[in-house]
DNA sequence: CGTTTTCTTGAACAGATTCAATGCGTGTGG
DNA sequence: CCACACGCATTGAATCTGTTCAAGAAAACG
């Protein structure tokens, strides 16, 4: 197996400030793999014996109740690191990582992780900042949660989407991957037929433009007007 | 000033499998200091100059937005680490954190931090475990808030606290510091109206007793069935 | 003893869900 | 290659859970 390119990874947060040959001994332990759309990297509840790195595509991070009922808890970006269970001292992933296109990505097993992280402390440091910012934005859901309407929730849910994995068309921004009415509706807390209409009435103001498993934002400055609740009823 | 006492917290998660003079080494390094009930040990947006430790008391965290709602993100138990900003790399504290009764803590300015953590890897694991159980009892919030009833929300958190907190009485296990029907509210996602409701009508059940600032739970079984929506309607 | 904080409870209202029916796309199998 | 079935989306109507509005009672505090 020929070594993975160092190209690949050099610019990511979690490789930022590492040596060359530091990178290399990382990815020489790496194993990379190709994931098709809408199967599993892992699955809930299944023993944790790897973390991962997207490099391309984008994976979605659903977490069932026993019953039955799906939340979509992030989505995973390229460059990012998921399924990061053993930096957290969990045996088990608490959730499920579904490709939501075609993906790559990158595996280590759990057993390198202690090493990595004596070894390149800022390897280390990276990781647990990305752990910090997943219970920060997660903490922000809960806030608006308890705080917001359902629209105003759907507003921001889509103006992350549209940061996170946006992509200028003539029309306005895209959401680079397919996403149905009933995965907004499980990342906000609410029912598909919710957010349809609502979608509807935003298409009808010229504020998104919807479409089988697929959004634009073609006024993000309206949508967050929306989203904080400014704006005319 | 004399030495604090290694007694303190040697039984404590962080602090197993240290050595004896591993702890002195960290308690030299720490200042202990008395809250007194409602009073911040810091707030929302403060810069984070250290991280603590709850020797004795019970501490709120509490979330607040930008256009007033506040939101209790999790009481913190005796022994338990909190404001561990540093440890994921932020540089201000997301929440505030307010004693619920007369409280005694332990702090470490965040310059410690970084020995500490490589120094005593169990100080460090431990750290990022609290941080990875924070973050899955946050998504479990976000999880419930989702699908869940309010009523159910209610009588999960309740069951939470007397799990965490709970004093048994000659009336059944009483929660073991001061709560409002407002922070159960925002706790929950819902008003003090709802909870005062609900609170009443179990109380008729015999389910619960309530008080002022104060919740009494008789019937932890029936409270279960509650939660977990399977009681009679 | 008055003032403030906490809690209770009724009534009206509303946002969002549930129920139901239908339409539209797209990918697959005959 | 076309038809058709399945997954996805839309939209109306009825319903309901929980909020909001309103008024007051009870407990603590200075």
């Amino acid at each position: 197996m020929p070594t993975l390119d160092r190209s690949l990874v050099a610019g990511l947060p979690p490789f930022r400030g590492l040596a060359a040959e530091d990178i290399d001994f990382i990815l020489e332990r790496a194993r990379s793999r190709h994931v098709p759309k809408n199967s599993a990297v892992f699955e809930q509840e299944e023993k944790a014996e790897s973390f991962y790195l997207l490099l391309s595509g984008h994976i979605r991070v659903v977490r069932t109740s026993p019953d039955g009922h799906q939340v979509v808890a992030r989505y995973i970006n390229e460059g990012e690191l998921f399924g990061i269970a053993v930096a957290m001292g969990r045996t088990t992933f608490p959730a499920s990582a579904v490709a939501a296109v075609d993906c790559v990505i990158l595996a280590w097993p759990n057993g390198e992780w202690p090493e990595f992280q004596s070894r390149f402390p800022s390897f280390g440091a990276a990781t647990y900042g990305t752990i910090g910012n997943r219970l920060e934005e997660t903490q922000a859901t809960v806030m608006e949660m308890s705080t917001a309407q359902v629209e105003q929730r759907i507003a921001s849910a889509l103006l992350r989407l549209v940061k996170q994995a946006g992509r200028k068309t003539e029309d306005g921004i895209e959401i680079d991957f397919p996403i149905t009415r009933q995965e907004i509706a499980e990342m906000t807390g609410t029912t598909l037929h919710t957010v349809s209409r609502l979608l509807s009435a935003w298409e009808d103001d010229g504020v998104v433009r919807g479409g089988r498993q697929k959004v634009t934002v073609r006024d993000p400055h309206r949508l967050m007007l929306i989203a904080e609740n400014r704006h005319r009823k």
